[in-house]
DNA sequence: GCATATGGTTACAATGCTGTTACTAACTGG
DNA sequence: CCAGTTAGTAACAGCATTGTAACCATATGC
């Protein structure tokens, strides 16, 4: 076992800080769930967080290789976000969360 | 979608909220993989952690109905914890959270 | 000129979480 | 009596995270 001493543990750890991270885990869902790039105001609405918050994330998250950021020269400007390949590999893994929690009606403190 | 007014989004808050905390994802893995009831004692020396933190850990596990815990009368006393049931469901969601760590080698920041 | 929309950033105070140290209590063995 | 084992708890300082409010730039419509 030696939890001190593996390396997956310790990435395990940064990957679970991350995801714990208000919001971060249904911006995520979200953009499983809809199957298609979002803009940062869609994104803002439909995780219901405020401007900041919606900006941190996505920002984290690119820096993780968790989203794509695409930014098009509409006017005004839209910027858009998809997961990357290896966040739809993690996607089956939210979605069981989602079905774990929906499934066994919890009262968690 | 309405992330506000669906109590499954808050739900899993507090799920990743809790999964989040530090050596809780580990304690839980390890319960798993052994299969078996732990002591507090080969918990602490498994996730190489504080006394402070696996109990806290141990406490929240409880209070959120996801470890049982069963104290013998030995001398000196000896405490064994378990996953419950609801736990044992959640425990393939918590497997591939570490498989897709491992498979995937990444440098999470 | 002014409001609105897009997509953000900055600063700050309050709250929450963390690790460390010290401590408890019951019991055994020497 | 003293040390060691089991299973914790209490207090505290320091760090991380959060939400709020204000602000920025660019561009369109009226």
């Amino acid at each position: 076992m030696d939890v001190e001493c593996n390396p997956i543990f310790s990435e395990v750890d940064k990957l679970i800080s991350l995801l714990g991270k208000s919001k971060l885990l249904h911006i995520l869902y979200i953009l499983h769930l809809k199957e298609k790039a979002l803009s940062f105001s869609e994104i803002k609405r439909l995780v219901d967080s405020s401007s900041t918050t919606v900006s941190r994330r996505l920002r984290e998250l690119e820096d993780n290789n968790l989203v794509n950021r695409t930014s098009f020269s509409t006017k005004p400007v839209t910027v858009y976000y998809t997961l990357t390949q290896i966040a739809q590999l993690l996607a089956p893994t939210i979605q069981s969360m989602y079905d774990w929690v929906e499934n066994h009606n919890l009262k968690l403190i």
